[in-house]
DNA sequence: CATAACCGTGCACACGTGTGCGCATTGAAT
DNA sequence: ATTCAATGCGCACACGTGTGCACGGTTATG
């Protein structure tokens, strides 16, 4: 199973390897004559080059490693679209893997890019602890971590993600002006960072509005499988005589609240509001379509790549921190008048 | 930024690099002193296996190529899954590519692959022609095609998928059952032999209960971007004055179509039933929930990727073809009264 | 005509790893 | 004490590619 390499052109046109290669890359010092009739040989016999001895020479592999928490999430999806599309438009492969949430797999994961010699990592979710961070560190791989869940103030560690806190304090605000008094956060366990600061957020807002401490609950998941059904069991526990409001850490749990709703009969948005987080691409096509906190996801993805190849080009480089926009859809409405204090 | 390699070892250890890499390996012509001590220098030296250099010598790179038309679509997220969890399991790191359904980009990708010396591929949704796979044909890389757009009858391409014609038998089954007599099937363009396959299988049922040719209508969608949208467009096409039962290519353009009706004023599914197929992750989420025809999607994945392994290891295999069942929800129910013929 | 400048090509090495073969040392067996 | 086998290790090569340097040949220049 033996590839035909630069060796076999040479010996067909009866120079060296060395001209050969040469002649592949463009070398000026060949002369045109020989140059054709090496290319010429090279289509003939079906050359590839071997990427593997160019990056064992070169000492640099085009390639880029890209770990996130679950690939099927559609998030991350569209996530993993945008650094897709960038790294291909610089030539780069991207190793994917996934972390399943688990900090461990995360680093072993990244362990093993390394073995391949990656020229960059970007890791998104980051749970990486102070040991693993420190583990990470020896490594001296360029690394851009994507909403991280954790502070990683190092030097060599870039990161890009978007603004919890202010998503949070949007959702506070639009739901604030719609009189909603009585309120719940649904929360996520498994991304313990970003959770926080989004239900603080919010949460700081609506007591700078002077709402009372015991009038906003907030619920957190189990960590159970799939987002929609954590949102439709936490759904479940919500006093709903009093709340009228749920803002929600994202839209799969949104949606999972939305469906238990439904499914009891409780009138979105007539009795009771909610507001989501990323504006996936089912948010816009639920019933009511759903009122959230967009994050740009692919945009996201493009920038964390963008940054990663920056870094690798030795430019000097800021962290990107991005702002979250509201999007208002049906799913939100002005509190009942009969529950507003 | 040079790394440390078994020479770095074998100068600490003041033996050969032949004898590091035998103690790494854990030859045992290697005397356990010597052995013990070149680990813990190892560890001391902070060492990594350099991949590249292995898979040079070894002429294999443990490395699998995986393109897919769209990372963000709910199906192929949740295959990739499938596929990126048995690949790790296996030590086979994992490069993906997205094609955005372009043939062409396709084939380009899967050369890039070839470049990296991928020891196998894995395409997810091909649509190469003849004079493309005769190209792939020349690479001689062990590709599995899952879910194929084409038939590619080739020695050393192997295929994983579903029986869509199977599919599109049950849905006409359960519509007929619950007495549908005028009926559409809404496609998609961006999957031709799928799309086909579906609809012929879900026709000719109908045919074979009797239904006239006038009976069942089929639309199909121009290349717009999503999947949602193009239901919901699709959905603005049909007269419901007739039509009581919608199948759809698939369940994303299912629930644009359920939106769709839901803002008309369409009740699902006293008035109109819908089916989808896939049977993602929202299907059991929306209102009413979606009955659909499911496919085993991250055993798809997952399938694929031990087909592949099992060609690597040389075993002789078999293609797969997994059979679609149906899952009934809200969004189907009989037919009402008036408009049955 | 002699020398310099220049052009085209090959030699040899490097990248990091694995391994067949041979050599030296040791212990055992004759 | 000599031979033999076993053990432990190094030499040298291979994988496929890129490149500094030198070398031979041609052309321009004094």
């Amino acid at each position: 199973m033996r590839r035909v390499s630069i060796e076999d052109i040479a010996r067909h046109a009866e120079v060296s390897h060395s001209t050969v290669s040469r002649a592949l890359r463009g070398n000026k010092r060949i002369s045109l004559a020989v140059r054709t009739r090496i290319l010429q040989i090279a289509t003939e016999l079906g050359y590839t080059p071997n990427a593997i001895a160019q990056s064992l020479q070169q000492r640099q592999t085009n390639t880029i490693g890209l770990v996130v928490t679950d690939v099927a999430d559609p998030f991350w999806g569209e996530v993993v679209k945008g650094v897709e599309s960038v790294s291909m438009h610089n030539q780069k492969a991207l190793f994917l893997s996934a972390s399943q949430y688990e900090p461990s797999r995360q680093l072993a994961v990244i362990e093993v890019f390394h073995q391949r010699r990656v020229d960059g990592i970007i890791v998104g979710d980051s749970q990486l602890g102070d040991a693993q961070i420190v583990r990470l560190a020896r490594i001296k791989v360029p690394t851009v971590f994507l909403n991280s869940q954790a502070d990683h103030a190092y030097p060599g560690f870039h990161a890009v993600g978007i603004d919890n806190y202010a998503g949070g304090v949007l959702a506070a605000q639009h739901l604030w002006a719609l009189g909603h008094r009585q309120l719940a956060y649904l929360g996520s366990t498994k991304r313990p960072a970003s959770n926080q600061m989004r239900g603080l957020g919010f949460a700081a807002t609506l007591r700078g509005y002077g709402l009372p401490a015991n009038a906003l609950v907030t619920h957190h998941s189990p960590s159970l499988e799939d987002d929609l059904r954590i949102g439709y069991e936490l759904a479940s526990a919500i006093d709903y005589t009093q709340t009228t409001a749920l803002f929600c850490y994202n839209d799969s749990i949104a949606l999972g609240a939305l469906t238990y709703c439904r499914s009891v009969g409780i009138d979105v948005p007539a009795q009771l509001s909610i507001v989501g987080f990323d504006d996936v691409a089912m948010a816009q096509f639920s019933m009511p379509a759903l009122t959230t906190i967009a994050q740009p996801k692919v945009a996201l993805g493009e920038t964390a790549m963008q940054l990663l190849l920056a870094v690798l080009a030795g430019q000097p480089t800021i962290d990107t921190i991005l702002t979250p926009t509201l999007v208002v859809r049906q799913s939100s409405a002005p509190a009942p008048k009969g529950t507003a204090q």
